[in-house]
DNA sequence: CTGAAAGCGCTTACAG
DNA sequence: CTGAAAGCGCTTACAG
């Protein structure tokens, strides 16, 4: 490959001259800077960001450490991210870490090796696996999942507020009293928050939330099925499920239509998260829908503030609210 | 940072030697590379890869350039692509171009820039976005679009092929004779193929296609939309679509609603693409299923083996059959 | 087995 | 305005 030196013996000036016409920098003349850009353009010329990266200590490089890009909801906050970061001059790198800390932690070892700049983490521990992290001043911003303790700047949804709403929808709308709820593990700080606002909501209404109601597990679809044909198999006759998050009612709605039982006409339904695209198509699941492109740009800028390292005291935590979309499978609507 | 030197004066060797030890390399006695490695651990140190990048002329790092990674098709892909590239060691970057051919340049230029060990690329253009590449020697898989006159080795799907059998079957399980076609762009080699799999299908069945059933446009949501609108509301009565993805599928269906025209009934559909996690829920979309993450698994397959030099000859091309999934849009299992 | 030295390709104080 | 020099943090022939 060409280098600095090349263009530099061509135009015949130093490689420091060549480094500060190219860069913009003041203080190269006029002529001598319209001489090297011509060079460099002649020779086709590319710089080597690693290079710059080793002298300058910044790689203009963000990581996103995410459980699941195949999931809607992080497929869309990647995006958001992935737009805002390039339009600062940043590029991204994507992790997934399937909801096992071990593999966060990895990542997090590597993304540090590689120098980012700042990472983006949505972690699917209590924050072990980040504890490489807080040894270190490496500009870290939460996304969608909080974590306790940490002095980190964090861009969340409104959990607590969209499971309130949600069940009470359930109870207040359809008169529904007998919900249970199949949550993602209470490590997660939406786990916590949708579990109390499921709970507040019922007790609200006079409803004491039956243990045999409540599953904790994973936010994969499979534990949305087991829970659910447990739920219908074995348990009391349940009339409404609210779903922790978006593949656990793929989940359970799967297990419920393999079992005949009909949604919403046999078992209402509602869930955390979207489908985008799709609900344009099929607008069948009620939902609390999360801007999950504005967490991911918020997270960004945030982000990007820190790496500029202007000076902010105070940890930042910016709470969104979902949007509640009533559609079909809470029993609304019935008839289109 | 604690650096190579630090853990070198601590542990009473040279830098040379702590490299060394870390990386493995054989010539240093077991007891140095112990003493090494307890120095480095109680410093805490991390190897700088930036560092290292430069002096190996080697990131670790490929590139993924695609239209859109919140259409489910590059969604899945990408998990592909990501999933066995960290395999191997290497992480990802995401480009998304949004079908804009400035944008995959820019992307393409930038990428070389941070010296990227390969590219993973599907154009949305003719190739002319891709010149800079030629010019260069690095390592470029074309996946899901191939670029005509390229050297490069390609995955995609047989278009033709997809085209073809979801035609074929409207005309002959569903005697459907007046087919349209919504079409990306034509210098784009899925679009041509989707297209010349359609007239085949149609002429094999004595059919000419008419001028007026064949919309040109791009693979978006909205055209998907305005072509479908002035089909309804202008066209003959054209009794099937044919759309060629999944988000000028989506916009077709919209149309067709808002006209109170009714899929499958008053009009069959039938698309290139599915929706993963959704179609378990909505088995609705009689579609051509490209193998998408199999696509991003072998795509990087191939590029590593390009990136590690091995001397293949001849430029290949991978062609991976869709799936056909009959489901509801076309007008079967009316029923269900 | 180990070290001194050069070099990867830039940037940037420091002089002039 | 321009250049010589040092340095970012590694790796790796080359000696010994």
């Amino acid at each position: 490959m060409t280098t600095i030196y090349d263009v530099a013996k061509r135009a015949g000036v130093s490689p420091a001259t060549v480094s500060r016409a190219l860069s913009g920098a003041r203080g190269v003349s006029e002529a001598t800077r319209q001489r090297v850009l011509a060079v460099a353009q002649e020779l086709q010329y590319s710089p080597n960001y690693i290079a710059r990266s080793l002298k300058k200590r910044q790689t203009n490089t963000i990581a996103l450490i995410i459980s699941d890009i195949t999931n809607p909801f992080f497929t869309t906050l990647a995006r958001g991210v992935e737009d805002k970061a390039s339009e600062h001059g940043f590029n991204t790198i994507f992790c997934n870490t399937d909801e096992d800390p071990r593999v966060e932690a990895a990542y997090v070892e590597l993304m540090l090796r590689r120098q980012v700049d700042g990472l983006l983490i949505s972690s699917c521990s209590d924050g072990r696996s980040l504890s490489l992290l807080s040894r270190r001043d490496v500009p870290v911003v939460l996304v969608d999942r909080k974590v306790k303790s940490s002095s980190w700047d964090c861009v969340v949804g409104d959990s607590e507020y969209g499971a309130y709403v949600l069940t009470k929808h359930l109870i207040e709308v359809h008169g529904k009293r007998k919900i249970a709820i199949i949550s993602g593990p209470l490590v997660l700080s939406t786990s916590r928050e949708r579990v109390e606002g499921y709970t507040r909501a019922l007790k609200e209404a006079g409803v004491t939330p039956r243990e045999e109601w409540i599953f904790i597990g994973t936010y994969k679809e499979d534990f949305g099925y087991q829970a659910t044909r447990r739920l219908l198999e074995y348990g009391p006759s349940v009339e409404a499920i609210f779903a922790g998050n978006n593949v656990i009612a793929v989940g359970a709605i799967r297990a419920a239509r393999e079992l005949g039982v009909r949604v919403p006409e046999d078992l209402a339904l509602v869930t955390f998260d979207d489908f985008d695209l799709v609900s344009t198509l099929f607008p069948f699941l009620t939902a609390a829908k999360q801007p999950a492109y504005t967490m991911g740009t918020l997270a960004v800028e945030m982000l990007l503030e820190r790496i500029r390292g202007e000076k902010i005291r105070e940890r930042r935590e910016v709470v969104l609210r979902p949007e509640i979309i009533i559609r079909r499978s809470c029993g609304c609507h019935a008839d289109s």
